[in-house]
DNA sequence: TAGATTGTTAATCGATTAACAATC
DNA sequence: TAGATTGTTAATCGATTAACAATC
């Protein structure tokens, strides 16, 4: 099977989330691409080309079967996989995250909290007991760990990315505005919430000379 | 000027961040589109189309004014307009956002914060007393404010979206994972954290595989 | 059967990259 | 002047949409 390119997965997880919160409303137990693309103003052709891309094959006449769908969709973006991960840095957004009961849905579970911070080290933030750093590659062999979040500042982020680097990271979720080296075999989202930002103040801009 | 896509925002965020952090190594005071390139991975002729989307000039054989190219990408995004906001939905992410300080270089200046909870109101989070609901249309009138930053759960988004349609806001960053939906005259950033998780849970997957 | 919907190929569209003349 | 770098047009590439035969 073929990578999936970053439409095709926002679009599988948006079709996904879409059939998922109106599972009432599909009472024959099957969904038209032309449903979903109304939805999510989408080409019901891409709608289709998207489920032939995880494998997901329709009946003419009938459509998909929504028990399929969901299953399909959450196999193909590893949402049937469990994943642990760690939180590095005990700030307001790292609790959030950690807190955060949604994304176990997407097979994600957080093991462990950690902060440079010593006033903060034994403190329990998003349910997790916040541990001192030195502990951090231990409890990632221990959990069999794959995947760090960052919520650190940016000018902390690249030295504990070298840690990670270390400590043989599978992937890093980056919330901090660093842009962060590593090796092309860790995988590396950023989350710039700048780039929300901009979108916003460019449309305010211009809307107020239209 | 014709309206800049997302990409192109994207690009110039990027090249405006490299330039903003690197300052102290561009002793001329110049910086040609390849060196820019070099570190966003993007082509040269790109970085130049995108400053040309801006009205940026550079010169043969020196390259771009870097003051000029902070002052026009700071001036084309809307960074130079300040934009006053309110944060409803008092909880970490909001918090944590009514809290960081990196969003002010961008205009953005947060004026209030709402919560539901009555338990709530009147603690001080993120720098900002909580307050009820009730009080949101007053402070929106009397700061002028324009943008709403919605941390709430999924559940309560949609009631709270209509009350700020009401109170005529111009635009929204959405961080909860509700599908919003207004006019189309507002302004909407859905901030889906869900995306970025799913690109590393298809990847980690992938990498099992290969 | 008739007709709705899929699956897939072909056409279109838009964004990215290559090429190169203009310029300082 | 020679040559580095811009600005811009043309070519390429990839993603989206249209068209339509296959199918149930």
């Amino acid at each position: 099977m073929d990578t999936l390119n970053r439409q095709t997965l926002k679009r599988l997880l948006f079709d996904y989330n879409f059939i998922n919160n109106n599972l009432q409303q599909f009472t024959s137990g099957t969904i038209s691409s032309a449903q979903i693309a109304e939805f999510s103003n989408a080409d019901e052709t891409q709608v289709r080309k998207d489920f032939a891309a995880i494998g997901l094959k329709g009946r003419p006449r009938v459509g998909f079967d929504i028990s399929e769908v969901i299953h399909a969709v959450r196999h193909a973006l590893g949402f049937d996989q469990n994943n642990t991960a760690i939180v590095i840095g005990a700030g307001r957004l790292g609790g959030a995250i950690a807190a955060y009961e949604g994304f176990i849905a997407q097979g994600l579970h957080i093991v462990a909290m950690f902060d440079v911070n010593p006033a903060k080290i034994g403190l329990v933030i998003g349910g997790h007991i916040v541990q001192p750093m030195e502990q951090m590659k231990a409890i990632l062999h221990k959990h069999q760990v794959r995947m760090a979040i960052l919520t650190v500042p940016a000018q902390a982020a690249q030295e504990i990315t070298d840690l990670l680097i270390k400590a043989e990271i599978n992937a890093i979720w980056n919330f901090s505005p660093a842009h962060l080296v590593a090796p092309n075999n860790i995988i590396i989202r950023d989350e710039r919430m700048a780039e929300g930002l901009t979108e916003l103040t460019y449309h305010l801009k211009k809307n107020n000379k239209d």
